[in-house]
RNA sequence: GGAGAGGUUCCCGAGCGGUCAAAGGGAGCAGACUGUAAAUCUGCCGGCCUUGCGCCUUCGGAGGUUCGAAUCCUCCCCUCUCCA
């Protein structure tokens, strides 16, 4: 992307990318007058976005905001990725379950390599600086807290809704809960920011930073928000503990499969927030979809090819495919399959017991179920539903499949 | 400090002395169908086995009452509401 450093990309067309999908641009009229002075002066914009230390886990959901940091990159301003080893220590007070135990100067730092793996699969490494926010807050001291503190108050803090609610509720706040959003903003101030950028579930947080500011002498920055992305089940948002989400680390056919099993509604979502494709292409292939030219599962295997390209590469993502159509579409086995001993007694083999030794039933209750269900395959052929024992020769192996996708072989060993 | 409400199986949420492994929904799994791990429909959805209307473990924790308790009593822990 040569022609794109700041000073040959129209601001226009500049406000066109970034506005993609955002759902914030707090406001748009300074962003513009930002990118014009940029332009003059040749000096990149700062663009500031933090992230938890104790979530290392980056799915799907993070690479929208991801993919809006990348944008700004590719138009050649500087993204600053805050790792909050600060606040992380303070610890995420939302949850009400107990203290979380302060990290470790060490797990931080694992968890800071970590991030950078996954996340420079949508970032550009030579163009991010990654920095600690405990540089300069704990520089801050508790005089610079206090200092900090005074600059925002208790009425306009509750006007976060969750802050909000909770009060009216009734339900508990700590006191340090405040400095969370404090301490966040702040890092703008110590990073001159132009830009932060957040989920936008973030927006007060990101809010407070803009207004203090100026008591330190600089220009509001411009916050820009992204959606939260849905996850696979279309309802909730995209997160870990739903277990509704893509890793961006899973294996390639994973990726595939989980990105085919997204509604056709959703498809579009996921298009629009996690692909490159153009507004105006999408709109193309909905009406292509709608007129029958284009059959929705095309679609979708584009969109899951897409994806498995970013995090995989190109070879990866036409492999995933034609393993998936193998699979699903030719009853085929995949190429990699989880291979057990089982061991044999006098010719024969207990069938649940066989299921929970592969990994493919978690107690012989649901094993019994399984086979009851006609849901077991040995060598693609189907078990009766009252089968209890099966054959089976010392040296021999035999390909199991439960339902569709879960497949392993046995390979039978005498009993010692 | 005072007065109430509540803690149920992965989640939400019924049950309020036996017929409760516990309604209903969600998630998940299987089957059918298909265009895919879409949609829809059906079934399953604590564990164990000698598969019986069998046994064991579950309804915040510990005791107790009872032939019998998720359901009643006592104490404890936790959450929420209102008042001060």
């Amino acid at each position: 992307m040569a022609e794109s450093r700041t000073e040959f990309v129209p601001v226009e067309r500049q406000m066109e990318i970034l506005g993609r999908g955002a759902v914030d641009l707090v406001t748009e009229a300074e962003l513009t007058k930002k990118l014009e002075r940029s332009r003059e002066t040749g000096k990149p914009l700062t663009v500031k976005v933090g992230f938890d230390p104790t979530a290392p886990d980056i799915h799907l959901g993070h690479t929208v905001l991801l993919r809006k940091m990348r944008q700004f990159q590719d138009l050649g301003h500087r993204v600053i990725f805050v790792i909050g080893d600060f606040t992380g220590l303070i610890g995420d007070p939302t949850g009400r379950s107990k203290t979380r135990p302060a990290l470790t100067p060490e797990e931080i730092a694992r968890n800071a390599e970590t991030y950078k793996r996954q996340c420079f699969k949508v970032l550009d490494p030579q163009r991010t600086e990654i920095r600690f926010n405990s540089e300069w807050l704990g520089a801050l001291g508790s005089e610079g807290f206090v200092r900090l503190a005074a600059r925002y108050n208790v009425a306009r803090m509750l006007e976060r809704k969750d802050f909000r609610t909770r009060f009216q509720s009734g339900q508990t706040i700590a006191i340090h809960e405040f400095l969370y959003p404090l301490a966040q903003a702040y890092d703008s101030v110590a990073l001159r920011a132009d830009v932060e950028l957040g989920g936008t579930d973030q927006l007060f947080n990101l809010n407070v930073g803009r207004e203090i500011m100026p008591d330190y002498g600089l220009e509001s920055q411009i916050v820009l928000t992204t959606p939260l992305l849905e996850g696979l089940d279309g309802s909730e948002k995209m997160s870990k503990s739903l277990g509704n989400y893509v890793g961006v680390e899973e294996e390639p056919r994973e990726i595939f499969g989980k990105l085919m099993s997204v509604s056709d509604d959703l498809m579009w979502r996921y298009y629009l927030l996690c692909t490159g494709v153009s507004t105006e292409g999408i709109e193309r292939m909905k009406a292509l979809v709608v007129s029958g030219e284009l059959h929705p599962k095309k679609a979708k295997e584009g969109l899951a090819m897409r994806i498995v390209a970013d995090f995989h590469g190109e070879t990866a993502a036409r492999t995933a495919l034609e393993e998936f159509q193998r699979i699903f579409q030719a009853g085929g086995v995949p190429d990699e399959v989880v291979e057990r001993e089982i061991p044999v007694e006098k010719g024969k083999v207990a069938l649940t017991k066989m299921l929970v030794a592969l990994g493919l039933a978690s107690s012989n209750s649901e094993a019994m179920r399984l086979v009851q269900q006609g849901g077991v395959r040995l060598d693609d052929a189907k078990v009766p539903p009252d089968t209890r024992e099966i054959e089976a020769k010392v040296g021999t192996t035999v390909l199991v499949k439960v339902g569709k996708r879960h497949f392993a072989r046995a390979r039978f060993v005498a009993s010692f």
